[in-house]
DNA sequence: ATGGCTCGTGTAACGAGA
């Protein structure tokens, strides 16, 4: 089973892009993030057309998640259940027996910012949620956007961002905490070449100097996680035309 | 030099992203 996660930042914009990626990436499931749309605007014809079911969960102008899937899906779920959220950044849905949970975690801004705070209570209440998940299902994926560089490894110059959103302590203890439930990052279970990141700002030549972040994850509980058989960030869709600024991450499972 | 680009909105700048 291939599970995938892409930001695409508009999925009006990148439709094309992500049908010619499905075209070739032989997922099961891809996890979209930051649609920018509502569901009565989703594409969900032309994504049928490529084989794949939608459940939504958009929002005019920001935020919006989707999963796309080939193989049917059960009991899906929009949100977090116990967090009142204006914003719509979470959708479950059971495949193949895997628990499938895709979320766009809030970006935070700067530490100074309201948008932190709100982060740090949404990753509060995303640590409840998937202790929750993780109690229901054995096989559990949680994958999306975390706006979290884990290490500094993770980060093209983890000096300059020192201490800053994205790579603050607080922001790490709560990736920190969802490793303590025993969620596992499928990435790190592989060699992987040096300054491999999954975002890459549009400004300033970013993509061209690799100066990114890798703050899109894979995470599988520890079940699941040994069936992980590979786990890689295709970089070729940063290279098109009007590309999104981030990377779908791919997740290759036995069974 | 704290910007730089790309979105949506709405049809001009501006907020937001990361």
């Amino acid at each position: 089973m291939r599970l995938a996660t892409w930001n695409v930042n508009s999925l009006n914009v990148r439709l094309g892009h992500v049908l010619d990626w499905l075209a070739t990436a032989d997922v099961d499931v891809l996890c979209l993030q930051e649609l920018k749309l509502t569901n009565e605007k989703y594409p969900q014809a032309e994504l049928r057309a490529a084989g794949y079911e939608s459940a939504i969960n958009g929002q005019k102008t920001y935020n919006g998640v989707a999963i796309l899937s080939r193989l049917p899906m059960a009991d899906i779920s929009a949100d977090m259940p116990d967090y009142a959220d204006q914003q719509r950044r979470v959708i479950a849905a059971t495949i193949g027996g895997v628990r499938i949970v895709c979320a766009y975690f809030p970006n935070g801004q700067s530490l100074e910012s309201d948008k932190y705070r709100y982060k740090l209570d949404w990753l509060d209440a995303m640590q409840a949620y998937v202790a929750r998940q993780l109690a229901q299902h054995p096989r559990l994926a949680l994958l999306g956007d975390y706006n979290i560089a884990p290490e500094d490894r993770d980060v093209h110059d983890p000096a300059a961002w020192e201490g800053q959103v994205l790579v603050s302590p607080k922001e790490r203890a709560a990736w920190s905490a969802l490793l303590g439930q025993g969620m596992v990052d499928c990435y790190r279970l592989f060699e992987q070449a040096e300054k491999s990141f999954s975002w890459w700002d549009y400004r300033m030549l970013g993509f061209r100097r690799n100066a990114g972040m890798r703050i899109d994850h894979v995470l599988a509980s520890p079940q699941l996680a040994t069936d992980c058989r590979a786990c890689v960030i295709d970089r070729a869709p940063r290279k098109l035309e009007k590309p999104s600024d981030h990377a779908p991450v791919v997740a290759d499972f036995a069974a």
